[in-house]
DNA sequence: TCCTGATTAGTCAATATTGATCAATCAGGA
DNA sequence: TCCTGATTGATCAATATTGACTAATCAGGA
């Protein structure tokens, strides 16, 4: 559902070709979504049969022809339902990773901590680099900032966590 | 994948037969994953065809028959292996709902605000709802205060989010 | 006893997602 | 000019996921 506001909200916008979408959400706004490009295409051909956006057929000099969407008015009153909706809804997010974590004994306790040793030294890598990423304009900014102050936040816990498991004996686990 | 280590995990530490896993999974894991009852058999059937795990059939008193799954020696292995990856690895988790933020501009401000105040008031729920969960036995325990802690930034996240967007002139809205 | 709704257990058709691939064009060095 | 690798643009077969459904059994009130 978030999938089809981000492709209406981006050609609410602007009209663009395909390709054109997917590259500004690889490049712009990887850090919401990981939709891929045969989902866009797909996402994009439900989209205009169900009235929301039109395309026109468009050849620049000899490649191929593509297509030009553009949201239709159905398009925009769907944005605005669908914007409402997601703005008001929130939704824990599931922290998959810590499956693992849940099912750590099966392993002894030093390499517990050696290997969330090292996942932590990712994830501070990645903070690092989140710390450079330079100013956004208008609304995307705010987003930014929530991964930065969520990655951060990451971050310390990660170091009580290896605090804690450090001090308490794993039931199961081979010392 | 993080799945399949879920449930090598489950039957690793005892035979079960499908509803039961899936039973587990929603009542004690479903702050980590969203597995839903189909995918879980679809799941279990690959791996029995891996070799991972292996199946009886039962039958208890009238009922009818059903497969109780157990990890194999080979699904051992692979839980070790799956273990390891998973505890090394840091994957930054996408806000899918920030997308709504980034398009919000297609509202006017002062109906942001309202709608976001709204999905503040639903995260505090949670977030009061959290902190009267009971403690759980061992190392579910850190999954269940990784969720915590992380709600609790997000609230504060929130109110920050809401101090910002009152002070910013929104580009496109109406007010 | 008979009926009703809840619980247990699982399946399947439909939908969503993606890795792999294709095909044209373009940039620039040999 | 010709070749090679990068870029643009999109599709498809295969895989993953789930909503909706089936079917049996059980609990307990009329």
């Amino acid at each position: 559902m978030e999938r089809e506001l981000l492709l209406l909200g981006l050609l609410r916008q602007t009209g663009m070709h395909g390709y054109k979408i997917i590259e500004f959400i690889e490049r712009d706004l990887s850090m919401c979504t990981d939709l891929k490009k045969p989902t866009a295409y797909f996402l994009l051909d439900k989209m205009a049969q169900n009235g929301w956006i039109s395309w026109v057929e468009e050849r620049e000099g000899n490649r191929p022809p593509r297509r030009i969407y553009r949201i239709t008015p159905e398009g925009e009153v769907e944005f605005q339902k669908l914007l409402r909706e997601s703005l008001v809804h929130y939704e824990p997010i599931k922290f998959s990773d810590d499956i693992a974590l849940a099912f750590a004994d099966g392993l002894p306790k030093t390499e517990i901590l050696e290997l969330l040793q090292q996942r932590r030294n990712a994830l501070q890598s990645i903070v690092e680099a989140t710390r450079l990423t330079p100013a956004h304009p208008g609304l995307v900014q705010l987003v930014i900032d929530h991964q930065r102050i969520h990655l951060e936040s990451e971050l310390v816990w990660m170091d009580e966590l290896l605090e804690r498991i450090s001090s308490i004996s794993i039931k199961g686990g081979t010392d």
